[in-house]
DNA sequence: TAGTGGTCTAGACCACAGA
DNA sequence: CTGTGGTCTAGACCACTAG
């Protein structure tokens, strides 16, 4: 009995591929053979609409599955781009954002958004073993790769180490003035890694989306005498990190 | 001029929230409150449909989102379920997944998959320092915590360091076996780690929908002569895991 | 077999980016 | 201003789970 279907049977019964599916691999294999740059614009959902025949909200699933993977990504209501590759980030070497950024050929930068003194909450003031409510500062920055916006973070030391911070440029190393200024060496450092997605506030900040996947690192790094001389919560998009650790095994 | 709208007017110009982000709102309240507990299922998308009075696809929108920020799960075609907490995961210490998920309360389990022997290919060839086209051990195995699988994971061993190994039990510490039958002992440890996407194999193993976000863990064990005991590479469901570093600094 | 989520359509209006 | 993505509706049929 001949198939009453116009397409060629393939001979096998292959598992049925969705139609977003389909589509997602087409853009794929655009990203992966280099038609489309690091960088570069994919066609607007209408007009992938009209070269594909589905439905807006099928492209839109077949975009939404790119982005998971970390292939493109979006910039609110200006379209889709092809994401750059992601940084290898080594929490062992102590080496600041500016430095391993560059060392990997990409050029970094740093936006300070604001710096704060604020009364510690309960968890933080437990953190930093002050009374709940002393004095800390928090400073938000924004750090980029190339002109993009790949992480939002909030720093807190605490002013007892750190007399009169604020005054300084933080737009830098915050770890270099914490060293040259302040004498604070970090020997020590803890770390809280974990996907997560980014909330309002970050996501604003990134550009992007509220709700978009991310990866949350959590650092704290301690001086010889086991004080807390920095506490930072990154926050960074999902497809613009990797993280390396070389370790020697404690146990 | 009175407001036409049959709502109270707040007095404040409250940023418009999206429908499924309100819903998203009353959903993760009713997990925090408690009233859903760890493990418990949500109504079905139908009934919260007629609950809010908003369209599938919105509803599906709100899920989405809880699902991204780990809060809620999906079994497919089965329904949609509240997340249990993360495991903590700590590369430094040598303790196996049988033994650190105990730790925390929780209870393991390990099932093999498959474990063959395959002819290497160049990258893998090139870690373990053999020639391509060398035989080496494949294992993969499915690995749960109180019952629900949380990471498919492919381990790589070289035949020559471990002969026999396929004829083991692997269902327990692979570790164990490699130490106490091979007397491998692992003194370094190499990790790489990347929020990833779930592709259709793992997804399938794993019971979700692929493409869901996931974490990708490559773990590189070498003994004290720089021999590669284990390479493993673990695809964790995103909402299952926490990695946790405690270092001293290097550089 | 009944109910679930998975996929898909074909519209609509909106807020905002960018020329 | 035009075009973009963001949100939303109201349907439909399918594949699969689970009783």
């Amino acid at each position: 009995m001949p198939s009453t279907s116009a397409l060629p049977d393939t001979g096998k019964e292959a598992a049925h591929v969705p139609q977003y599916l389909a589509l997602r691999d087409r853009i794929a294999e655009g990203i992966e053979s280099g038609k489309l740059a690091p960088g570069g614009r994919l066609p607007s959902e209408r007009q992938l609409q009209l070269d594909s025949g589905a439905a807006r909200g099928t492209i839109r699933e077949a975009l939404f599955q790119l982005e998971a993977e970390g292939l493109i990504y979006r910039r609110d209501r200006s379209g889709w781009y092809v994401s750059p590759p992601p940084v290898t980030y080594d929490p062992t070497r102590w080496a600041g954002f500016m430095t391993y950024v560059t060392e990997q050929g990409r050029t970094p930068s740093t936006e300070t958004l604001s710096t704060e003194e604020v009364p510690a909450a309960p968890a933080v003031a437990d953190i930093f073993r002050v009374a709940p409510g002393s004095r800390l500062y928090v400073v938000t920055r924004r750090r980029l790769i190339d002109g993009r916006a790949v992480l939002v973070e909030r720093i807190t030391v605490d002013p007892k180490l750190a007399p009169g911070l604020c005054e300084h440029s933080l737009n830098g190393s915050l770890t270099q003035i914490l060293s040259s200024h302040y004498g604070l060496a970090v020997v020590r450092n803890r770390m809280d890694m974990r996907p997560c997605a980014l909330v309002k506030d970050v996501a604003d900040g990134l550009g992007v989306k509220a709700g978009t996947p991310g990866l949350l690192v959590v650092r704290t790094s301690l001086d010889k005498q086991g004080r807390v001389v920095e506490y930072d919560q990154e926050y960074w998009r999902h497809d613009s990190i990797r993280v390396h650790v070389d370790l020697t095994v404690k146990d």
